[in-house]
RNA sequence: GCGCCCAUAGCUCAGUUGGUUAGAGCGCUACAUUGACAUUGUAGAGGUCAGAGGUUCAAGUCCUCUUGGGCGCACCA
C-alpha cells in the first residue's frame, strides 16, 4: 500500500485532483446516460473582475447539489459561463483606458469594443480558474458567454419575437438618466440614498398667487402646472385657473390642477409640476394633458428652455436661481429637510429623470404568467417568504426600459432607412417601411446605435445556454432546468425576468426551484467592504485552509435567504474537520492492511469480501451500524429538502464523534482480539462505514474525500475510479 | 406609507408538519496525551429561547401586541 501522509495536504492535492476529474470527463452528464436530468445553470459572474466570497458561497451550494445528484445517478449538468455585464464592464474598461491616457470617444466604438474583448479574455480566464478552485464540477465544454455567437442570436430572436407580439415598443418617455454613465437605466437600477437638502419656498413671480416648495428650484423653468390636493380649502378657488408667469425671464403658462398625489401637509401643499424631470409629475402631466418642457439635457446641463441659464450645470443653475429669487424678493424661506436622492446603482451618481427616446418591454402581460407559475406551485421559491416579495414586484410592475446608450452589449436588432439618428430624434410615430427589425436588413438601412440592457440577455440564460432558439438535443433533454440557485438581491433583476422570458419564449418554466442564498458577512456580522478592510478573498482562504474547509464553513450554519457570517476561525474549524477525515482514514488504512497484504486479502485476517457476519457484532459494532444507517437517510432527506446546513452539521457530528471518537476508539480493542473472525469483521465494518461516509460527505468536501478514496482503492476491491462517479449508499 | 427578516450560551448561528433534559462551532475551565490526528481526547461551566398576553395535554416553534436591530418596495414635490 501507499503510505498515507500524516496530514491532509490540501494545497498539493486539490488542483491535481481537479485536473484529473476534468480530464476524465466526470463532469459531463453523459456519465449517467440513463439518469434523469438534474440541471443548474450557473449565475454567470460578471467579467468585471475577480470573484468574491459570495460567488464562492453560491458556487458551493450549486456544486453540492450537482455532486449529490451525480452520485444518485442523475444526468447532472452544471452549465458554466459569464455575463458581459454591459454598463459595469464598459465603465471599468473606460476607466482603465483613461488611466492610460486614452479617450473612449477618440478611439471610436469599434476599437473600444475590441479593448473590452481583450479585457474579457484576460479577466474571464481568471474567473474560470477561480470557479475550478472552488471545486465547481461544471461541464466546461458547454461553457457560454452572454455575448457569444449563440447567445447573440438568441437575443435577436427574443427581441424580434417580443416586437412582433407587440410586447416591445419605442417611445419618448421619462427615464432614469445617469449623466455620468451617459445612458438610461431601468427603474430597478435606481437606488436611493438619504441626504440633507434645502427646501426652498418661493413664487415664480410677484403676480403668481401660490407659493411652492421644492428642493430643486432649477427644474422649475420646466413647470407647466401647480398641483394641489383636491380637498385643500386654501387653494380650492384657484383650481383650473391659468396664470402667465415669468421666472427670471422664462415665460410659461401655469395651470393650477388638483391631484390626489399631493400631500396637503408637505411644504405649502402646492407642488410645481415639472413633467420632464420628475417621474410623478410626468404621470400627472399625462393625466391632466399638460405640456412637457425639457430644461435639463443628457449632460446634466440646462437647455435653451432655461433662458439665460442655458449651458449651466444643474447645481450652478440652482445656486444662481436662488440668488435671483432672493434679490427679487420671491424667496419666502428655506428649510433643512432629509430626502432621498436617486442614484445610479453602478456609479452612485445622482440620477437625472428626463424624457428620452428609448425601447421598452411591456411587462404586464408577461408578469401575469410569471405570477401564475409560482402561484400554482409549478415554480417553488425557497425560502417561501420571498414569494411575497416576488408577487409584490409583479403586481406593481412598470414597463422595462431596455435600451442603453452604451457600446458594450447586444446591439438592438433594429434598422432604420437611411439614418439611425434622424429617426431617433423625430417623433416616435415612424413609418413602418422605414424600420426593419430582424437579422437581415435591406440595403441602406442603418442599425440602431444603442445596446440592450445586460439583463435582457441574462434573462434568457437558462435556455439560451442550451441552444435555444434551435431545438438542440441539449435543449430537448435538459430544459427546463432544475434549480436556479442565486442571491436574493437579484430576484427582480434576474429571477423574475428569467421566468417571464422563459414562459413567453419557450412556453415553459425555465426552472422548477429557485433557491435564494443570502449575503456573506464577516465574523461580526458586518457587510464586507474595502473600506472596512474585512473583505475575504476566497483564493487566499483556499490556499490557507483548503477548498473543502471553505465550502463547509459557507454551508454549515447558513439557511436560505438569510445572511451568513463567516470568518477565519470558522474556516479553521472545518480545516480541522477535513484533516480529521484524512486521519481517520489513515487509521483505517494502517490497521486494516497491517501484516502481510496479499492481493485480495486485507491483512492477516484474510478478508476477501466485505460481507459482515451479523452473529459476531459487538455492541459498539451494532451501535455504529445503526447510526450509519440512519445518517444515510437523514442526509439524503435533508439535501432533498434543500436543508444543506442540517445535513452538513449531522455529517460532521456523525463522522467526528460517533465514528472517530466512539467507534474507532472501540475498534482499538476489537482489532487486538484473539479471534481472527472478530478482527476481520471489525475491519470490514471499518471499511464499509468509511467508504460510504466518504460518499455521503463528498458533495460537501469533494477533494479530501476523493483523495482518501484514491488511497482506499489500493486495498479495497471494486471501487470506482473516482468517488465522484461512485453510487450514493442506500 | 406598505411589506419582509432578525432577537436562542461570552461571540457567530442551527433548531422546517408544536413533542423527552434546547444544540453546534469558536471562546472559557480542569485534566489527559511518545498512541490515526496537538489540525487531539475526556470532563465541565455557561441559556427565565427580547418582553407581555393568548391558543394547546404540550410553545424556542403557532397567534396578538410591545421594544430593539436590519432590509426591500413606494414616495420624497
Amino acid at each position: 500500500m501507499k503510505t498515507f501522509k500524516k496530514n491532509w495536504e490540501h494545497f498539493e492535492t486539490e488542483s491535481k485532483l481537479y485536473d484529473l476529474w476534468e480530464k476524465s470527463g466526470y463532469f459531463k452528464p453523459e456519465i449517467n446516460p440513463d439518469g434523469k436530468p438534474f440541471v443548474i445553470a450557473i449565475p454567470p459572474p460578471n467579467v468585471t473582475g475577480k470573484l468574491h466570497i459570495g460567488h464562492a458561497y453560491g458556487t458551493t451550494l450549486q456544486d453540492l447539489m450537482i455532486r449529490y445528484h451525480r452520485l444518485l445517478g442523475d444526468a447532472s449538468l452544471y452549465i458554466p459561463g459569464m455575463d458581459h455585464a454591459g454598463i459595469a464592464t464598459q465603465t471599468v474598461v473606460d476607466k482603465k483606458l483613461r488611466k492610460d491616457g486614452i479617450n473612449k470617444n477618440e478611439l471610436g466604438r469599434e476599437k473600444f469594443v475590441e479593448e473590452v474583448w481583450k479585457w474579457k479574455e484576460e479577466y474571464g480566464g481568471k474567473i474560470l480558474e477561480q470557479l475550478r478552485a472552488i471545486g465547481a464540477s461544471c461541464d466546461w465544454d458547454r461553457e457560454r458567454f452572454t455575448l457569444d455567437e449563440g447567445l447573440s442570436s438568441a437575443v435577436r430572436e427574443a427581441f424580434v419575437h417580443l416586437y412582433k407580439k407587440d410586447l416591445i415598443y419605442r417611445g419618448e418617455y421619462i427615464v432614469n438618466w445617469c449623466p455620468k454613465c451617459g445612458t438610461a437605466i431601468a427603474d430597478d437600477e435606481v437606488e436611493h440614498e438619504t441626504q440633507k437638502a434645502k427646501l426652498y419656498y418661493f413664487k415664480y413671480d410677484k403676480n403668481f398667487p401660490i407659493t411652492i416648495a421644492t428642493t430643486r428650484p432649477e427644474t422649475k423653468f420646466g413647470d407647466t402646472a401647480v398641483a394641489v390636493n383636491p380637498g385643500d380649502e386654501r387653494y380650492k378657488e384657484l383650481i383650473d385657473k391659468e396664470f402667465e408667469t415669468d421666472l427670471d425671464g422664462v415665460k410659461r403658462t401655469i395651470k393650477v390642477i388638483a391631484d390626489r398625489a399631493v400631500d396637503k401637509e408637505f411644504g405649502t401643499g402646492a407642488v410645481g409640476v415639472t413633467p420632464s424631470h420628475s417621474m410623478i409629475d410626468w404621470k400627472m402631466a399625462e393625466d391632466h394633458g399638460l405640456p412637457k418642457v425639457k430644461v435639463i439635457n443628457e449632460y446634466g446641463k440646462m437647455t435653451a428652455e432655461a433662458g439665460k441659464y442655458e449651458g449651466m450645470k444643474v447645481l450652478e443653475a440652482r445656486e444662481k436661481l436662488v440668488e435671483y429669487l432672493k434679490s427679487a424678493d420671491l424667496l419666502e424661506k428655506e428649510t433643512d429637510i432629509e430626502n432621498n436622492l436617486s442614484i445610479c446603482y453602478r456609479c452612485s451618481s445622482a440620477i437625472e429623470p428626463l424624457p428620452s427616446l428609448q425601447w421598452f418591454v411591456k411587462m404586464k402581460p408577461l408578469a401575469e404568467k410569471a405570477k401564475a407559475a409560482v402561484k400554482s406551485g409549478e415554480i417553488e421559491i425557497i425560502p417561501k417568504r420571498f414569494e411575497k416579495v416576488y408577487f409584490h414586484w409583479l403586481d406593481n410592475i412598470r414597463d422595462w426600459c431596455i435600451s442603453r446608450q452604451l457600446w458594450w452589449g447586444h446591439r438592438i436588432p433594429v434598422y432604420y432607412r437611411n439614418s439611425s439618428d434622424k429617426l431617433k430624434v423625430e417623433s416616435q410615430k415612424f413609418n413602418e417601411e422605414d424600420i426593419y427589425v430582424g437579422d437581415n436588413p435591406p440595403e441602406g438601412y442603418i442599425q440602431d446605435s444603442d445596446v440592450l440592457d445586460t439583463w435582457f440577455s441574462s434573462g434568457l440564460w437558462p435556455f439560451s445556454t442550451l441552444g435555444w432558439p434551435d431545438e438542440t438535443p441539449d435543449f430537448e433533454k435538459f430544459y427546463p432546468t432544475t434549480v436556479m440557485e442565486t442571491g436574493y438581491d437579484i430576484i427582480f433583476f434576474w429571477v423574475a425576468r428569467m421566468i417571464m422570458m422563459g414562459l413567453e419564449l419557450t412556453g415553459k418554466i425555465p426552472f422548477k426551484t429557485v433557491y435564494l442564498h443570502g449575503l456573506v458577512r464577516d465574523e461580526q456580522n458586518r457587510k464586507m467592504s474595502k473600506s472596512l478592510g474585512n473583505v475575504l478573498d476566497p483564493l487566499d482562504l483556499i490556499a490557507k485552509y483548503g477548498t473543502d474547509a471553505l465550502r463547509m464553513a459557507l454551508i454549515v450554519g447558513s439557511t436560505p435567504g438569510q445572511d451568513v457570517a463567516v470568518g477565519e476561525s470558522k474556516i479553521k474549524g472545518y480545516r480541522n474537520f477535513t484533516n480529521k477525515i484524512w486521519n481517520a482514514s489513515r487509521f483505517v488504512s494502517l490497521r486494516v492492511t497491517d501484516g502481510d497484504l496479499q492481493s485480495g486479502e486485507l491483512g492477516e485476517a484474510k478478508i476477501t469480501d466485505l460481507n459482515i457476519d451479523e452473529k459476531l457484532l459487538t455492541p459498539a459494532d451494532k451501535k455504529i451500524l445503526d447510526s450509519h444507517k440512519s445518517i444515510k437517510s437523514k442526509v439524503a432527506s435533508h439535501i432533498d429538502k434543500f436543508q444543506f446546513s442540517l445535513a452538513g452539521e449531522e455529517l460532521y457530528e456523525y463522522f467526528w464523534h460517533e465514528f472517530c471518537d466512539e467507534y474507532i476508539e472501540a475498534t482499538k480493542d476489537q482489532l487486538s482480539a484473539d479471534s481472527y473472525q472478530l478482527v476481520a469483521n471489525t475491519k470490514k465494518i471499518l471499511i464499509k462505514i468509511l467508504k460510504e461516509s466518504l460518499v455521503l460527505m463528498h458533495p460537501y468536501v469533494p477533494f479530501v474525500t476523493d483523495a482518501v478514496w484514491q488511497e482506499l482503492r489500493e486495498f479495497v476491491p471494486g471501487l470506482a475510479d473516482s468517488i465522484m462517479i461512485s453510487n450514493w449508499p442506500k
